[in-house]
RNA sequence: GGAGCAGACUAAAUGGUCGCUGGAACUUAACUUUAAGUUCUGGAGGAAAGUCCGGGCUCCACAGGGCAGGAUGGUCGCUAACAGCGACUGGGGGUGACCCCAAGGAAAGUGCCACAGAAAAUAUACCGCCAUGAUCAGGCCCAAACCUCUUUAUGGUAAGGGUGAAAAGGUGAGGUAAGAGCUCACCAGUAUUCAGGGUGACCUGAAUAGCUUGGAAAACCCCAUCCGGAGCAAGACCAAAUAGGAGAGCUGGGUUGCCCGCCUUCAUGCUCUCGGGUAGGUCGCUUGAGGCGUCUGGCAACAGGCGUCCCAGCUGAAUGACCAUUGCCUGAUGUUUAUCAGGAACAGAACCCGGCUUAUUGUCUGCUCCAGCA
RNA sequence: UGGGGGAUCGUAUAGGGGCAAUACACCAGACUCUGGAUCUGGAUACCCAGGUUCGAAUCCUGGUCCCCCAG
């Protein structure tokens, strides 16, 4: 398995996990997300993303969830452990570029963070 | 050059790196359908949208009768069907190209027409006009009669009345006490009959009639035609953990708003049997009123024949992200080139089709009107 | 995704073709030493666009937004 694939089982998929990571997780919030983190028993890290009606239509919605799949696709090698990441996209979050993207996320999912995080669990 | 009308097409392209997903073939594991990998091949729209109509498909009884309810409303045709489309008729708008029309019935019945106005629809006549009777006053010297005038009763009369969205056919002449389609001429309109044309809506012409009938049916309603209900979360199958019930028959009950008819799923009671079912998963799920090309019939919508192709199938929901180059548009420098910056709309399949409506980028073709020049 | 309902002053509701009503809130005045209560007066609305009609909040058509149900 290539390392910057996106496989179906990576994603999380039913409100019940959803719910738990929400409860359970660390969160944090950035300009235009929220997240909230929470280490798994897998041998892979999992991800899932919401974004509301507020964001705009379907496309604009379609838009920002490609690209954050995106990112977690090319940075999930970094993260130090398997873990569950839920991303909850805030109004604005449809205009940004994908570098301005990866710049917001690399401040709050860098591998160093989220060990001290984890550490302090 | 400007303003506009109609129709058609389009929805930037190419390459690189890294991915997602359907199908086919092969390989390797487990082992008989799963997982991983390789190769080939396919992967959003003209509106996929709104869910406004119509069908297919599935279940309810292959779905039946009546009432209620709903829809449609010029004619002919097309279609699986339609509130759709095509051609035509009638009406309306525009200088024109052209566009728009829920376009049956108000002499079947019920109701409505605020305010204003005499009156808003069976003209029960308020003012006015006219006739007759009574009465007050005056005129001729007096009375009666007669004339003028005041008030009033009875009757006739729709010519006139600042209103109103809308006023009871219009103009002229005759006629009358005063008037009136009361009569006549012309004009407008309605109905019936006849002749001609057209499949038909309807058109053209002639004659006759009563002379005339307000608006509104997107008020109720009447007439004609059509409609059973629910919807892929329909429906079918497999089936953990947990909990003890679950199914069949009879009674009861249920079924679209109601009745008939029909049926035996839920609840209750009795009898018999041992499996039922939630999470989850699989199927339904993409070959179809299919696309493309061509020929024939038809004014056209469309239909038929032949050839050829297989062209998304997701489910916290795939169909992409980033980079480079070229092309397009806008602005600035500039005024052939070129450089820099910015932009590229509306918008994402969710069972599938036929339409309608709404949002929206660019291009082309044909036509109309206006202005200028030759 | 499918089905159903609604939109009227700042708020909650009436009105279902002819001047848009009521309650609370707001503003001004009166009463009071002042405030509250009370009384009087006022301002502020028919979701948007077309159509039918003499006339539309109401009837019809299209759109926008919100709510509910089914998982």
């Amino acid at each position: 398995m290539s390392c910057f694939s996106f496989k179906r089982k990576e994603k999380i998929r039913k409100r019940s996990e959803f719910i738990t990571i929400y409860n359970k997780g660390v969160k944090k919030e950035t300009q235009h997300f929220k997240i909230a983190i929470l280490p798994n028993n897998k041998q892979w890290s999992r991800l899932g993303i919401t974004v509301s009606k507020k964001i705009g239509n379907a496309v604009k919605r379609n838009y920002v969830k490609r690209r954050l799949r995106e990112y977690f696709r090319l940075h999930k090698a970094y993260l130090s452990g398997s873990f569950d990441i839920v991303i909850t996209a805030k109004t604005g979050a449809n205009r940004l570029k994908y570098s301005d993207i990866c710049k917001e996320m690399n401040d709050t999912l860098s591998p160093e963070i989220v060990m001290q995080d984890n550490a302090k669990n």
